[in-house]
DNA sequence: ACTCAATCATACCATTCGGTACAAAAAACT
DNA sequence: AGTTTTTTGTACCGAATGGTATGATTGAGT
């Protein structure tokens, strides 16, 4: 019983001297720094750099450069992965779900500020052979978009704005293939209006009854 | 006059001790360990041991590691892009030199022996900012490519199995982020019958009339 | 005041990085 | 035979890599 009972309300500030830094805010320079240069890319230097913190903090905070990179995936994902999810949940059809979702990540792949391209397509694809962990990681983190995304379609189906017949393994692979391909038209300095111009085409493709 | 006049026939091998490998053959293990590897996840050790030579041979060689790099990926355009050029030339439509092109690529990408994907498209998008000229020379294949590709459209509508109508800039542009997306698709484990299935979809988008 | 726990800053670690000096070796030229 | 030219193998270079030892510092708990 008494459940509610709390010795003091006040969070006690932790033991020992506190930390000079706000880590998510070093955790947020860390990952702009992945994205823009990719895991090998980057070097302990460039994030302490760019974290304004020292080598020993980071790694009493993080413990090793493969985790601040998968915490700053993990980040990337709750930031910016955040239009692409609303996109997908609240479209009234699968097509304008889709379409939405794409369009959100065009848009975000030109934005002025911040790298061009997704960090998860870009970031590690190839290697040196000890790092294919992290390669790992992020090809899981995309077949769980793709797979989001087949979901997305199968709600379509069950609410009747897609037709049952479609093939979702198919219709989920085509269109994420097209969002990485865009991470690498937008790496190659494509604009805004020709990401929408390869959406507009894309879109063609969907399924007519 | 006398144009055909050779002192001697034979070709006289050059000065100083012959080189104890071949140089194509080398490049081509060297080839094979970037496209595996990505250019930065490539050691010089990483090379000498796959081209079977030792550091001081690859330095009188190619000059540098970057230049390595640059001869192989002119090497893999001879050799791997042969494919993708026949298929656009070959066909007798634009559709179907898109079409073929698209599916001699997914063959290439998921054969069993030879990294999986694109060695254009993989090997460097993201780095440090040292090894930004490598970057910048494959993007530049890689626009050539969509250029080529957007040439043979304009091919198609000349020989009129294209409509005039159609927009050639962003059929090309579709494409090549179909094309583009297939090589990620392979790298994360994309079986040979899935890219099938999106070059399938991909086919759905092109203009009707 | 004193202890304890955690972070801080500097300096350091072995290893690997891309790239070379150097001398022995192997061929052609005189 | 002797010189010249080039490649070969070994050993080395300074710089950068990811990661730590260490002792001073800063707070809370007693």
């Amino acid at each position: 019983m008494t459940l509610l009972d709390e010795p003091q309300k006040t969070p006690r500030p932790p033991l020992g001297r506190p930390r000079r830094f706000d880590r998510e805010t070093a955790l947020i320079a860390a990952m702009r720094t992945f994205w823009a240069q990719g895991y090998e890319g980057t070097s302990i230097q460039d994030l302490v750099a760019a974290m304004g913190i020292n080598k020993p903090s980071l790694y009493a905070t993080f413990g090793c450069k493969e985790e601040v990179f998968r915490e700053a995936v993990e980040l990337y994902d709750r930031l910016e992965g955040r239009a692409t999810t609303q996109s997908l949940a609240e479209a009234a059809t699968a097509r304008e779900a889709v379409e939405a979702m794409l369009l959100a990540n065009a848009r975000a792949y030109t934005e002025t500020e911040g790298p061009r391209g997704c960090m998860i397509v870009l970031s590690s694809l190839l290697g040196a052979p000890e790092n294919a962990g992290v390669r790992d990681f992020l090809a899981k983190n995309r077949l769980d978009g793709e797979a989001a995304l087949r979901a997305r379609l199968a709600e379509g189906v069950a609410q009747g704005d897609l037709a049952p017949s479609a093939d979702l393994d198919r219709l989920a692979a085509f269109y994420t293939t097209v969002l990485e391909g865009l991470s690498i038209q937008a790496r190659d300095g494509a604009s805004a209006e020709k990401l929408r111009m390869i959406i507009d085409a894309a879109m063609l493709a969907w399924p007519t009854d």
